[in-house]
Formats: structure tokens, C-alpha cells, sequence
DNA sequence: ATTCAAAATAAAAACGTTTTTATTTTTCTT
DNA sequence: AAGAAAAATAAAAACGTTTTTATTTTGAAT
């Protein structure tokens, strides 16, 4: 026989404090909202009812009144595929940094999984119609991505991790990824590189372009063509990462280096590199992106540039709470420069024919 | 000039059915939910109203009424310090697979970021005062966790990813980690190994106990005394599997073989073993548990226990779905068990002496 | 003291549902 | 054909807020 505790006595409303203080529900919905038309000396004595009893505003009331939900949305795009399970994986702390972003407001943190682009379009709109969120963050911006559009045109308060190519006004954060492509090749192309392969995402990711970008300046500032078959593209699985390193180290005039896009190819690249039997400092250089910091315990450790993605994270969520507000996106931008953390030298320890 | 799109034509609410059809809301409520008391003929026409101008319950209006939240909370922990940016990397795919078995559904997934089990308990709390959620997921679980004494006294639904060392009635998912450290130490011993350590988490964890059971379990069936001082306890960051590393290592008998508990501490034992100059499976043999499937991409590849952790994930949502139904949480228990994946063998190429 | 404006508070309506209670309509029984 | 029971529908209340409108109180000016 299961015993049933007390009913416990219902959580205090706004009905509760007028009932103790004999105020109308009226004045005691504005003393807490501090609207300025009722009496310094009622709001104080409403806010100390308030805490004696513990009130805590009906979130449900509030969110059917004003048509808001409280919820800020944040789309992550996984993976479900074999192959793919690791991708992904600093969603953890760019989830982190929205939360603490998020803390002491009003507002949680919805996760909406989306399989891909078309799926984040829908789940956006989704959004949007149901009034399921007020706000929304979300990543993997296309070149010419149509959430951006959709949610730019319906006024809907948003922060895309990532830039798109078209000339919007709208809240951004992102990396700086034609100077980090830059940085990393010409880094490379100091140290005597000239067979340096890029490995990249697809070509209709907004960043893909901002790193071909600056890949390709990098060479043309040494006076050099960029090796264009040497750009390596797809999913940015560690699958396709070791896979790329197959590929390319079939063909005669095989890369010396390697400039990674993120930990999970970069991790594939070396497990390619070790199958072939090829040591990454003496055979081949690797020079990789980095956000969760992990690349420091691959074997051997690699050259990254760092971007604690927490960060973005943590912009993400403050950008979104004043875009809510109504701020103008064009005060929220803002685009990040990793730090170079060196590892190893990029010239395969000298022995690199220097030009 | 901001130019603002003329006002949209608000959505439409039972309001508007009633006017279309003629009915009155109280009707179109009930033939909505299918309550039998509506003629069939009129539930057809409501319906066929309904789907003609893309009505969509709103979500406050049925909170407020039904005093349900439609969230489904997680609790996500995220060490927020360096050294463990690697930390909780499948949650990704915990919080995808838990996304799948809420789809269709009404219910949102809202994710609760916390930093560490009294943390957590007081987001629990939060939860059930504030009703937050109707239900709630969380993993961590401590041999004695307060956070399920909690929740089993106010009848709150929950299912936890592992289970407590209490006797209580709650729904979980777990993995059969006794079994997977009994399996992987059985196999190393088989091996030849003597000398095996195993790198765990802190004892006050749930799971840290079954592992050691397991542990102990494979020595006593060989008629021999576990290595009590070869287990190392600390946090699952990579860093730590490092630092384990280095430790054993410079003690005088140092170990044959590591049993590792996760991919982030896999990591860094292999990076501590790069570091002294050991190889794997010459000089060391590791043997690992994985969720993310990413144990092959390490050099060298590992041999694990694998369980992929999306599957826990859609276990645990539909466990939580059943269980905000009512259903009693007896039915809903799941304990996977890993599967082996052998990338190595365990007796370093045979040259270990087998007893 | 009266009047009027300003300040403070109260009353009422509304947000979109569900549920309880009331009313009307239909069907069956005799 | 009348009456009662059953079925179908409608009306009203409620969930906890905020906001608009109405009323009361206060204070100052005459």
C-alpha cells in the first residue's frame, strides 16, 4: 500500500500576497514588476510578503499574458549516422557558456536537435509559429542560409554562431576563420611548406569559404598559387578526416602539410597519418583548429590555433538576452581570434628545404 | 526607415474553430482531445477545421490550465575549469537521443546545466518548486544520491542514466559496468597480465563501485588478489588518465595494464603513455570502455567495451515519457551491456608470460 | 471649506486552454 | 404521444498573470 504524503499546500500566487497585505492583485502585479505608479512604501511592504512566503512568479501565468515563453532555443545539429558520433562535441561547452550566460534571468534553455540544414530551417519556423522560444541561437550558417533570411525578415530576435555571406543586419558571433587559415598556412609556408592541404568542410558552409579565403591569400601574399586540388572537403567527421589522409598520400606529388579544420578531422588526420605509417613532425606537419582544447593529449600533440568555445558560448547567450530586449543587432557582433598555441615546429624540425 | 511587415493575422486559437463550426469551445476542446462525449461526426468536422487554417494548440493556454509545463528537463554537467573542456563530450549524443523519443510528442526538452552534484540537487529542487518540468533525466548518480531520495518522496517522474546503491523504486537506464570491468580485467588476466590497474572515477560515484566489483570479481575467480593500490580515483578529464599514467609508472612495480572508464581519460592515458615512451601493445596494453565510438581513431586504436550512447539516450526519453504517464517505474529499468570490440590483443603480441 | 489635479489603488478584462456544471436535443420505452 | 433516460452540446469557471480602465484618496490651490 502506498502511503500518500500530504497534499502540500499550493505555491503562493500574487492572489495570496493581496490577501495578506489587502492590496489588489493590481498593485501587487505592479510593486514586483517596480512600475513606478504605486507607493514606495506598498511596493516595500509587498516585496517583504513576497519573501516571507517564498513567491515565486507562475511562469505559466506570466508566459500566457504576455505571449512570451521564456525559453531561449538553441538549435545543435547532430549527427545521428555511424561515423558521426563524435561530432559535435563542443556543443557541450558552447551549451555551457549559453546557460551561464542565462543564469539569474528569466529565461531557460530549450535544445532543439536538428539533423540538417533543411531540418534547422524547419525547426526554426516551428519556432517562430508556435512561439516556442523567444529568442534563438544556432550554428552551421550556409553561405546563403535561409534561417537567416527567414528570421531577419520576421523580425525574430536571434544569434547565429557564424556568419553567412549575405549583407543582413543581424547578432553574430564567430571566428575570425580567414585570418586563422591565413595564419595557420602562412605559418606553414614559413617553414618551407609548399604542399599544404587544407582540410575543409563542404563548400556551402558559410566558414568553408572564409577559410578557402584565406588559405588561398596566404600563398598569393608568398607569391605562390594555392594548391586548390589540395583542398580536401566534406563532413567534418573524423572519418572523413582519416579518410582525406588516404586520399591525398595516394597521389604523386603528396602534401607536407596539413591545416585542420576542428579536433574530430584532426583526430582522423593523425589516425590516417599513423595508418600509413607517416610521424606527424617528421614526415608531416598538422596544424589544427582547436575548441575544446584536447588536441594538447593527441599523439603527438599538435600546433592549434585556440578558441575556448565556451566563450562564444557565453556571447551567444549575452548578445541573444539584449537582442530579446530589443537592442539593435548591429551593436552585437562580434568575431573571435584564436591563439596560436605551438606544439611543434612547422618545419618537420628543420628538415624542410627552406626557400 | 525600418520598414515592419504589416501585422501578421494572429494564430488561430479553439476561439476561432468555434466560430468557424458553429460549436462552442467547450466542444472543440473535447473533440480535440478525443473525449468521447463529442459525436464522432462533429469531432470529423472540428478535426477537418482544425487542419484547414493549421491550428496548433497553444502551448501557455494548456500549461496554465493543466498546470503542466511540457518540458522535459535534463541535467547536463559541465566542469566549468580548464583541464576538462573534453569532459561529458557524449552528452551530444545523450541529448540526441533523448530529442528522438520526445519528437512527436509535446513535450520539449529544456537542458539544465550544472557544476556539480549539489548543483545539481538544487536545480532538482528548482524544478519540482517552480514546475519547471514535468519530468527529469540525470546522469552522475552517486552511491548515495540525494537527488532520487529526493524525487522517489515528492513522486516526481525521473529516469537516471546508472543507478544508486539504495533500494528504491525509481526508472533507470544504466550500463552493466560491473559486468564490463569483471569482462575487461578477465580478458587482461587471461592475457597474462598481474599488474593491472584501473583508472576510476571517485568512489562516491555509483558506477565507480560496480567497476571495482567487477575488477575485484575477475582477480577472485583467478585465484588471485586485485591490485587494491593499481586503482587510481579522480575525475574523468583527460588530464587526470594522464596524470594516472605517470604516476603508476614511476613506482617500482609498475602495471602491465590499464582498464580505462571513458574516451576522455583514454585519451590521456595514451597521451601519458606517448609521453614515457611506452607503446601500446608493446609495452602496455589498454583496454577501454567507449560510448562515442571514437576509440578507433586513437593511436593506436584501443580495444573497448562499446555502448553507444545515443540508444541510452531514446531508452531514457521514452522511460520519461512512461513515466509521466504514471507509469509505475518498476517496469522501467534497463541495463545495457557493452560489446566487445577488439582492435588489439591483450598480451602484448605474446610476449607476455602467460601463467 | 471646496474644487481640481495628481497620485494611489482597485476593478475588470484578457491571454487560450480544460473541466465542471448546466442545458438542450435525441432516442428509447411505454 | 408523453415521459424519462441518454447523448450531445453550451455555458461558466478556473488556472495566474498583466494591462487597461475606473475609482478612491491625497494634496494643493483657491
Amino acid at each position: 500500500m502506498q502511503v500518500h504524503r500530504a497534499r502540500r499546500t499550493p505555491p503562493p500566487t500574487i492572489k495570496t500576497l493581496a490577501e495578506m497585505t489587502g492590496y489588489s492583485i493590481a498593485t501587487i502585479s505592479k510593486a514586483l514588476r517596480e512600475s513606478p505608479v504605486v507607493a514606495p512604501a506598498t511596493r516595500d511592504l509587498i516585496y517583504k510578503a513576497a519573501r516571507e512566503v517564498g513567491y515565486q512568479a507562475n511562469a505559466r501565468g506570466m508566459a500566457l499574458r504576455t505571449g512570451k515563453s521564456f525559453q531561449a532555443a538553441v538549435l545543435m545539429p547532430v549527427t545521428a549516422a555511424r561515423y558521426y558520433e563524435w561530432d559535435g562535441v563542443e556543443y557541450t561547452q558552447t551549451l555551457s557558456g549559453i546557460s551561464q550566460a542565462l543564469d539569474g534571468t528569466d529565461y531557460r534553455m530549450s535544445v532543439h536537435i536538428i539533423r540538417d540544414a533543411a531540418d534547422g530551417a524547419e525547426a526554426a519556423r516551428r519556432i517562430i509559429d508556435q512561439g516556442l522560444a523567444d529568442g534563438l541561437i544556432f550554428s552551421g550558417i550556409l553561405a546563403e542560409d535561409p534561417r537567416i533570411d527567414l528570421l531577419v525578415g520576421e523580425h525574430f530576435p536571434f544569434v547565429s554562431m557564424g556568419r553567412c555571406r549575405k549583407d543582413l543586419d543581424y547578432a553574430h558571433v564567430d571566428i575570425d576563420n580567414e585570418w586563422a587559415a591565413h595564419a595557420a598556412t602562412a605559418r606553414l609556408i614559413a617553414g618551407g611548406h609548399r604542399r599544404i592541404a587544407l582540410v575543409n568542410p563542404e563548400r556551402r558552409l558559410s566558414y568553408a569559404l572564409d577559410r578557402i579565403d584565406g588559405f588561398v591569400r596566404a600563398f598569393r601574399e608568398a607569391g605562390l598559387d594555392a594548391p586548390m586540388a589540395l583542398i580536401a572537403e566534406g563532413d567534418l567527421s573524423t572519418h572523413f578526416g582519416r579518410q582525406a589522409v588516404i586520399d591525398f598520400l595516394q597521389v604523386d606529388d603528396e602534401p607536407t602539410a596539413f591545416v585542420c579544420i576542428n579536433e574530430s578531422t584532426t583526430l582522423g588526420v593523425l589516425s590516417g597519418l599513423a595508418a600509413l605509417g607517416r610521424q606527424v613532425g617528421v614526415d608531416v606537419d598538422v596544424i589544427a583548429y582547436d575548441d575544446i582544447n584536447v588536441s594538447a593529449y593527441f599523439t603527438p600533440p599538435v600546433t592549434t590555433f585556440y578558441q575556448p568555445i565556451e566563450v562564444l558560448g557565453r556571447t551567444l547567450g549575452h548578445f541573444l538576452l539584449r537582442r530579446m530586449e530589443g537592442e539593435d543587432p548591429k551593436a552585437l557582433r562580434q568575431v573571435f581570434r584564436p591563439t596560436l598555441i605551438a606544439r611543434q615546429s612547422d618545419d618537420l624540425g628543420g628538415r624542410l628545404n627552406r626557400t
